[in-house]
DNA sequence: CTGATTTATCTTGACGTCGAGATACTCTAA
DNA sequence: TTAGAGTATCTCGACGTCAAGATAAATCAG
């Protein structure tokens, strides 16, 4: 019966030392769970090298995409912005000052709120981001390389499932 | 045939943005990578709720967990921990500062190298985290109830797979 | 032994984020 | 019309991290 056992890596180190010393814990959900968050780490540092060449910040690149996935005219107030990228208000605005400053963005006025700012990518803004995003995903599939069609669709469903709920909780 | 398909989840939202946007880019490494970055982050938020109730933060934890891993007498060097926890040395510097502030740890001279230094577990350091332990893995576990055990062995195998590479490049 | 290199830890300054609060404007309903 | 609640954005101080460099001790080559 020879299972053909897949190598090691470190998580299954971890979770080896913490069975030995706690066999009273069922630490199975780290199989699945601590292997999400190392990979997203790794990930986090592939993706700052991709952006590196192209003189971006990964958090410069977070707020350029949300932007052109807008479409024209590539414009979102900071309140959308925040929700795109999961940072808070005070993060946004410090994050809108350098893009401005960078000449990547512009602030404009909203025309229908006077409370309101509508943040818009500029022309320059509009080429680095589309440059970055087709390295980024020319890298990622790199990375993905090993995995079959279906394994990829597999996971993608499973992990969607694992996120859904998080999703949904904040309404 | 009818496909059964999943809800849509946030990751399925933005592939949609792009691919109107970007026609001529292929966004499906996104279907596995962004959600596996969304659901870090998730993971994150929810590993910080889980250790509030024992007022530790998530850095405390993970210092805390590599020593109580390392096994009697819960003690290892800053540079073994920093290799643990994927931190800088300033970094590692501060959390022992303030761990010890709180005692939680203790700093010893290593008996054998005078430059060196042993960080090492106090009993209640050893509580705090034993128990936060049992707390995260029962969460964990709420969080992966939906998944049947062959799922989660899948899933387990695929990441690891995709883990391999960077735990392999450090060398 | 001596000088050069490496290793282990700590120090420092800059940076990005957060959270709480401030400010200005809009909306609702009496 | 106006008081009060709600909303949008910005300000500010604290915090944790990083990267580069400093210090001190160990190791190695000759």
């Amino acid at each position: 019966m020879g299972t053909l056992e897949p190598m090691e890596d470190e998580v299954d180190r971890l979770i080896q030392a913490w069975r030995r010393e706690r066999p009273d814990l069922d630490v199975a959900p780290m199989e699945v769970l601590s292997r999400v968050s190392r990979l997203a780490r790794h990930l986090d540092r592939a993706r700052s090298q991709a952006f590196d060449t192209h003189g971006l910040e990964s958090w410069e690149f977070d707020v350029l995409a949300a932007l052109r996935r807008a479409g024209t005219p590539y414009q979102l107030s900071p309140g959308k912005l925040l929700k795109e990228t999961l940072v808070t208000s005070g993060t946004m605005t410090n994050r809108v000052d350098r893009l401005a400053a960078r000449g990547l963005v512009e602030r404009l006025p909203d025309p229908h709120d006077r409370r309101g700012v509508l943040v818009q990518l500029t022309p320059a803004g509009r080429d680095k981001v589309d440059a970055a995003m087709a390295d980024l995903l020319t890298h990622e599939r790199t990375l993905l390389g090993g995995l079959s069609d279906g394994d990829q669709q597999k996971i993608a469903r499973v992990l969607r499932e694992l996120v859904r709920p998080f999703d949904l909780e904040k309404h």
